[in-house]
This record gives C-alpha cells, structure tokens and sequence, in this order.
DNA sequence: GAAAAATACATAAGATTCTTATGTATTTTT
DNA sequence: AAAAATACATAAGAATCTTATGTATTTTTC
C-alpha cells in the first residue's frame, strides 16, 4: 500500500462526521476500512490521527461513545448527537463552498 | 468584510503557486487581491500565512524574488522557477485527486 | 501449531500550517 | 486632516496532522 495521502487538514472531522451520518453508528477501526473502500485504497487515515479526532468530536459533544464487548475485545461505538446533526451539515457546506472556491481560484474541474 | 474563511490546512502555497504560473511574477499584496477577486470577496488570505508562506516558496526554491521600487514603497515580486512549475502540477494533480476522494467519501456534486 | 497479519484501541513527540496580534511606513481617498 | 488602502514583516499561540510506539486479541497463512 502506498504511503497516506495528505488528508488536507481539516478535513478528517468533517469525513467522520459524514460516515456517522450515513450508518448510524461506527467504530473507529471501521472507519478507516471504510475510508479506504471508498477510495479503492488511495486514502488511508492514520490512527493518530483519527483516534484524538474521534476524542475531540466527543469532548466537543458532537458524537457520543457506546461500549461493546466482541469476545474479549472492545470496540467504541460513535454516534452523532443532535448537535453532531447539524454540525455535520455546515461542515459539509463549509466544504462545498471551500470547493467551489477553490474552483474559482484555480479554474479547475473538479469530477 | 466578513471573517476570513478556514483555508483547508496545505492548500495556500497551491494557490500561489497556480497564481504564479498565470501572471508569471506577482506580488504578496496583489496576491490577496486577486484571491478576493477570484471569489468575490468570500476568501481572504491572511498576512499572516501568506508573507510566510511566500519565503517558504522561496527558501524551497519553488519562486525566486525581484525587487521593485514603486515611489519610496517596495514590492517583492515574485516568479515561478522552473523547479516550481513542476511542483506547481504535482500539486494541482493532487489537489484533484483529494477532490475526487472527498467526492467519493462524502457522496456530494462539486461545482 | 507457530508466525504473521489483521483487528482494535491508545498516547506522545515533533512538524506543519494556520490565526491573531502587532509593528512600520507610504499613498490614496474621503 | 483623518481614514482607508497599500505593502511589507514577525511572533505567540492554536489546531491538526505525521511518525513512532505501546498493548492485546483474533484470524489467517505457512
């Protein structure tokens, strides 16, 4: 597997956001293989990254963390708080107005 | 005016660069300029990530500097080396590359 | 059945890149 | 004459990442 690509920073919270969004409720490793099968494999997120994301996200009250027990293993489950809710939805237009910006700029197409 | 918007960590010195390989030499301020031109006032770069970003360029030997004095103000200028043009493509080439992975992450519509 | 890879979490040190604040000085507009 | 725009600069601190390291279980492979 290549190296990571750069995660343009400040980005990974946003993505996180999103996936929970969309499946309810994930665990962090899940996340990454999830990344990863969207990509076909281009983006890798690092854990250091991602695990002090996920406790920020928490800490900031946007997610909460439930605890299952698979055999003798643990997993922390994350869930969007309604406050997550719409967190996630300015982020996205945040992100959608950087693009478009972005397009501007650089007068590029972008897909 | 409103507050600057968050530039996504990494993607100023692309800018610059872009800009640079367009209008062949500028300077700091007129950079400014014409990112607030190019998005209609919504992006505002910030001196304080540009000036040094911009030495950066210069101490990675992607720009080299001409001064200018205009009155009794000066204006550093600045140009692509032939060094910077190649990173200048690398870098739009993965700046669409994260687009498309954010795309395919976040399942929006850029543009 | 032993070794390797995958699963699943975590933290710490250091690098990078930004924001905010401050400073200097000239020129243009009001 | 005062305010805004032009034009540069740097420093402190915040935010976000990379790289490295650690622990432990489970599954796959030889």
């Amino acid at each position: 597997m290549p190296p990571n690509s750069n995660l343009y920073k400040g980005s990974l919270t946003t993505i996180i956001l999103k996936l929970l969004a969309e499946q309810d409720k994930m665990y962090g490793y899940e996340i990454t293989k999830k990344v990863k099968e969207l990509t076909n494999g281009q983006l890798s997120l690092t854990e250091g990254a991602l695990y002090p994301g996920l406790h920020k996200l928490e800490a900031d009250g946007l997610v909460t963390v439930s605890m299952e027990n698979i055999g003798n293993r643990m997993r922390k489950y994350y869930s969007l708080t309604k406050t997550g809710k719409k967190e996630m939805k300015n982020r996205l237009a945040e992100l959608q107005s950087f693009f478009q910006q972005m397009e501007n700029i650089l007068n590029i197409k972008i897909a």
